[in-house]
DNA sequence: GTCTATACTTGGATAGAC
DNA sequence: GTCTATCCAAGTATAGAC
């Protein structure tokens, strides 16, 4: 051994390092989306991960440190897709219209379910809520920055201060998305992005809302 | 016997007749409030209401059932207080700080996060999500008229149908109080209450905003 | 790292005494 | 109607073999 050069077969060899860990990642995020947070259990996680149970604790110690990486995973892909997007746009309907695609893919995938769970079922285990928190504070701090690049020198932006506006649309993502799950009815969440996209053009005409800052200048 | 011609004296006399039955529901709401969907089982919510974990099933048949029961009560205790509000309105203004008022009422007791547990945990209950997608039926019904009635003739009323503002609101609402419940603080959620008042005050001014139309006449 | 087996806990639900 | 007792299922977590 160790004839070839390569580390990972030399001594601390692992079958299958780390694949087990990440598929019960996923496995996590799915049953959060399908079954939510009451039945995202380990058995029903390693179920969906097709391994044994005891692998859970092995990797993460509790279900609820899986179920927070799942969420961390979800949320940082997530955000990463979000700033691609921010960072892109140049005008606000382009920034809008870019959104409403993505935002559609976040409704279809049920990767905001993943959080809407984790949010609702913190109630249930002490010390939860903090974590969850937590991991809330970069998408409201990037809503809040969409929203001044968005309105930017627009003439009533300090009618709608930013803070509260990314708090509001944080808030209506997470209660649309309540909404679509309950029923599996995503076409009133995607009209309403539809909507908002109209009436950002329609603002623009009016010339109350000027052309967008630039990335990096709110 | 019989002599006092009094019926609840005959025969099938009961002790305290439905006074558990009652408290079980109110406990019920309290724990879907404290701890979540998750930790509302029959033995913490009879635990609450002072009696036995059997009488959850003697008086409901399961868990499942006596929390319907709960977001039933819930559910029409508050839309008696906001059709009523609704009702009385005759200024948009006014109907804006009574709304206000009433909803900061709701925050402060928790009665949204009934629903909103109920509606986040129905993931994992196979057939709950109808059960509670029914009793939301008539609450979007409600906010639907509340916003014929708010935007009446307003010039631009049609460029916000009724329906898709009224799916907005419901998604709003239920968003707030998931993020209010999170860290436990209302303010955010109130500010944004205070925000709405103050803008629509400023449309009226502007006269993009006409007067109300009366109860009954959206 | 992964599995089996197992200990322990909690929860849903029922039977039967009062 | 209410309680005690009890059964059974499911869940968390750990120990130990491979």
């Amino acid at each position: 051994m160790a004839s070839s050069g390569v580390r990972r077969t030399i001594s601390t060899e692992r079958p299958r390092s780390g694949e087990t860990r990440q598929v019960l990642v996923v496995a996590a995020t799915s049953a959060l989306r399908d079954v939510g947070f009451a039945g995202a259990s380990a058995r029903e996680i390693a179920r969906r991960a097709g391994c044994n149970q005891s692998q859970v604790f092995y990797h993460f110690g509790s279900v609820v440190e899986l179920l927070l990486a799942a969420l961390d995973e979800v949320s940082a892909s997530r955000m990463a897709a979000y700033r691609s997007v921010l960072d892109q746009a140049t005008t606000l309907t382009g920034l809008v219209e870019s959104a409403q695609t993505i935002l559609t893919e976040d409704l279809d995938s049920g990767y905001v379910t993943v959080l809407v769970e984790m949010i609702s079922g913190a109630q249930s285990v002490p010390g939860l809520g903090d974590q969850v928190a937590q991991r809330l504070v970069p998408w409201k701090a990037f809503a809040e920055e969409a929203v001044k690049r968005a309105l930017g020198a627009a003439p009533l932006g300090p009618l709608v201060p930013a803070g509260e506006a990314a708090h509001a649309i944080v808030a209506g993502l997470l209660g649309l998305e309540l909404l679509a799950n309950l029923d599996g009815d995503r076409t009133q969440a995607i009209a309403l992005f539809g909507r908002a996209r109209m009436l950002v053009g329609l603002l623009e005409l009016t010339g109350a809302l000027p052309g967008m800052s630039a990335p990096g200048q709110p």
